[in-house]
DNA sequence: TTAAAAATTAACCATTTGGTTAAATCATTT
DNA sequence: AAATGATTTAACCAAATGGTTAATTTTTAA
């Protein structure tokens, strides 16, 4: 491991744990175990460390589908493969929907903003929408109401973690559980949505 | 108006817009037009400002219903009822998801948890889920996973509120235009997920 | 082998930060 | 009016923080 990945590592973590402002340059050197000044021959500075973890990591979020995506033909289709594809993500990254919250609120720094990469949503819920709509396969719903829904539904419980532990009273295995069978429920609320009625 | 309640208003914006860790006494004091020695002198610290701050700004948003729930009687109507209680105070206080997110997720301070009243969702999500479920007026969901999914459609887009108008590609006043659409939206997505299917 | 370049370190620096203090001002009571 | 207590202020302080520097060690190239 370079001294730079041992950087990058522990300025993942502490970035990611603690935020921008929470974080000290002086924690991540001490999680890199490598002198301070190091960080700053290698990053210059705390905000370009930070831009450097915040474009990596955001990536991670916001996949780049292409190939897995060809196999999803239709709306809902594509709407339950994004429920199961954010579940493997949030379970291996809890923290990260926090993170790029909290940036994304920063004042003064809206730039952050420009970083993300919304292809993924996008191919997701705008590109069959409308053909699945015209030939009436889905209902009439507001595409981007839609999609803030199935988006919030997935991230939320992430963002909320420990009250949502002490709403239902769980502890964080059971809470794991309960993110896996949402996945089925998710689904279900999804076709109980778009399926449509019957006008017989 | 009083130092004491100037200092409050103060403290209010600069910890609701920057979080705690960033946030600056002395923003306070110049906020409030104060001198900053009085910030201590009324509330000695800062973490006990922002410990009274965040007990008096968080009731607003877990509000006691009270009286206003007495007129809704079926599980569905509360929810919707919730729907709409829940635009009136997020276009009020908007900020106010990211702020008590971003203090129940700080390291080290678990203990802001046990200060989020409940008694609101829970009086909402699982009074009469039950009975109304047994006399066969709603579907079978998990009552759980609905309320995580009901508050997150509710609350996600305030969370992030300046990628979802990136996304869209939105003004300020469009969103709220789109947030006020949402009532309905919602509430419709409700209906369809709660409504029983015919086994005639 | 040696000189140049790159990487690393310890010590240091300026600024910012939350917090204190002692004096001054204002209000209240006798 | 004098004394007392509450409120306000300016100046100050110690610790923490992001960042720098100059010297040292390690690596690379000639």
């Amino acid at each position: 491991m370079t001294t730079e990945e041992k950087i990058i590592k522990a300025a993942e973590e502490v970035f990611i744990e603690q935020g921008y402002d929470g974080a000290r340059m002086q924690e991540i050197a001490d999680r890199a175990e490598i002198n301070k000044a190091m960080l700053h021959y290698y990053f210059r500075s705390k905000d370009m460390l930070f831009e450097k973890i915040f474009e990596e990591k955001v990536k991670v979020l916001f996949p780049a589908m292409g190939e897995q995506m060809k196999s999803h033909e239709g709306f809902m289709d594509k709407v339950c493969f994004f429920i199961e594809q954010y579940y493997e993500i949030l379970t291996k990254y809890p923290f990260m929907p926090f993170f790029v919250i909290s940036t994304i609120n920063r004042k003064d720094d809206k730039h952050f903003i420009e970083k993300l990469p919304f292809g993924f949503i996008k191919e997701i819920f705008f590109e069959s929408f409308f053909s699945d709509l015209q030939s009436g396969k889905i209902r009439e719903v507001n595409p981007f109401q839609f999609a803030i829904s199935v988006m919030g539904m997935s991230v939320f419980p992430f963002l909320t973690r420990p009250a949502m532990k002490k709403l239902i009273g769980i502890s964080d295995e059971q809470f794991q559980m309960l993110m896996q069978q949402r996945i089925d429920e998710l689904k279900n609320y999804v076709r109980l949505i778009l399926t449509p009625t019957n006008h017989a």
